[in-house]
DNA sequence: TTAAATGCAAAGGGTTTGCACCGGA
DNA sequence: TCCGGTGCAAACCCTTTGCATTTAA
């Protein structure tokens, strides 16, 4: 079962995956290797990460496990989630609300665009974030992590 | 006492140009414009702003109010803080942690930068955000809010 | 066997809300 | 007087932590 799938809330290329390298057998093998467990409840998560585009918060993830598990406890996504992070399964960033918001991997590294008139969500593609992103680097010398990027506005349709 | 950009940050009173267009008399005039009124509360916050660049969290502004007046009630000054906005003299946004964070103005709409390895924030100005804003309203037709922008990432001295 | 994970409960931090009382205009 | 503001406490929401118990390997 993949962990990614390439249906797209965005609204923009997905670009996701054939041979996805996140099959869970991948996971549970990355887990064993450093000696830790793959157990029913990090395969909960793992089956909910599979299903998620984009981007969710943890109490979203959280939710979404309970619906499979009602004996899911957050504290245990929250600290799969950490292990999962350090895996390179999700990466972690923040959404417009600020809350914590996590990605799943693999994932080209994008942005987000926030429309705070609908709610909305888009992605922001590195090519379209080059011009700024280059242009910080020649100026300071900064370099950005675009997967931290949420612009937020308003859109064609709210303005 | 003006409420913007004081160097000072000793004593209470400080005494700013008067060309500044946020003078307290003003705030208290445009309170009173809307029938709401002039408190002991607003004023310390009003100087609480008064001495602050750049941008502040809530629980920071809270803080500094209670340096000045240790009965200061976070409530009053979240409630407060939510009139002031509506009044156009603070904006509120998200800080890379995903806090929310105030701006005091007028100030230029910016943005922000911020250095995950020092923790370190500058602005990002309105012109050289121009392009990625451009783009976006090219190619999507999205109006980009710059003061609720952070961008994350390393600056050149933690690289 | 045995350390990794889990369940549970409780704490935590920042922010918001409900409500009775207070006080500015 | 009147209604906006305040103080207070409690609620809230998401997330983290401590600790005894369970369980994968």
């Amino acid at each position: 079962m993949p962990i990614l799938r390439s249906v797209s809330r965005s609204g923009l290329p997905a670009a996701l995956p054939r041979d996805d390298p996140h099959d869970w057998e991948t996971v549970r093998e990355r887990l064993h290797d450093r000696g830790l467990r793959w157990t029913p409840q990090r395969r909960t998560l793992v089956s909910v990460l599979s299903e998620t585009r984009g981007h969710v918060t943890g109490a979203e993830l959280v939710e979404r496990c309970r619906e499979r598990d009602p004996s899911t406890i957050p504290s245990t996504v929250y600290r799969t989630l950490d292990v999962f992070e350090e895996l390179g399964i999700v990466r972690h960033g923040h959404g417009p609300d600020g809350r914590e918001e996590y990605h799943v991997l693999p994932d080209s590294v994008h942005g987000h665009l926030h429309c705070k008139g609908c709610g909305a969500s888009w992605e922001i593609r590195a090519d379209e974030a080059s011009s700024i992103v280059r242009s910080l680097d020649a100026q300071r010398g900064f370099e950005v992590d675009l997967s931290h990027v949420t612009i937020v506005g308003r859109c064609r349709s709210c303005r």
